[in-house]
DNA sequence: AGGAAGATCTACT
DNA sequence: GTAGATCTTCCTA
């Protein structure tokens, strides 16, 4: 499991550093997991994509608050699974945008209705129908164990980390803040 | 009531 | 590989 203070930083640190971790999903009969390859980090009112940007409200006040939680959209239709991940007294949050599916596979197949492998997990609104994720989980917690949702440690290997602009926003900061393996088939896009 | 939103699917060239 | 329809909340007027 990782700490809270893993989440308690810079959320492109955090965004970059959740690569290569496992993403746990617990359902009544099974667990479904995925290890994490592609995110991008959001911050608060300087970033104009951003849920937070417009300063504090009802829907987005979870990523004002504590670090570790989920944070749920949605967004034309998908549901997005954010985690919450800020300095100490700031605003955050880094977007899972995809995943290389390990343990339920099939019932990733029949959540998504698709049967190319490829194509089960290689996108944030793709990945959260997969693991049958949506706003019921908005806001647990992935550092607690037994979670429905957790994050935890991946194996110990190495890769290469590309970065880029974020995907499909309006209005970007000049920072690259999409991170992403390199090579690795599930990344929603190569670019 | 209306429209925007970190996307996806389908049907073409 | 691109264009367009469609997706479902929640915000703003």
């Amino acid at each position: 499991m990782l700490s809270k203070e893993f989440y308690e930083r810079d959320p492109a640190l955090v965004a970059r550093d959740l690569l290569g971790k496992i993403l746990i999903r617990k359902l009544d009969s099974e667990v479904l997991s995925g290890k994490i390859v592609e995110t991008e980090a959001y911050y608060g009112e300087n970033d104009p994509a951003s849920r937070a940007y417009r300063g504090r409200k009802m829907f987005n006040e979870l990523m004002f608050m504590d670090v570790g939680k989920t944070f749920i959209y949605m967004v034309h239709g998908n549901w997005l699974l954010n985690i919450v991940a800020h300095l100490k007294g700031g605003v955050g949050a880094v977007l899972i945008r995809a995943i290389e599916p390990l343990q339920g596979i099939e019932t990733m197949r029949k959540n998504r209705n698709v049967k190319n492998i490829w194509d089960l997990t290689s996108g944030p609104g793709k990945l959260t129908k997969a693991l049958a994720i949506t706003k019921e989980l908005n806001g647990i917690d992935v550092t607690e164990r037994n979670s429905l949702l957790m994050v935890v440690e991946g194996e110990k290997e190495s890769f290469e980390i590309c970065s880029s602009r974020r995907i499909g926003v309006k209005v970007d900061l000049q920072q690259k803040l999409r991170f992403f393996i390199k090579r690795n088939k599930f990344v929603s896009k190569i670019s």
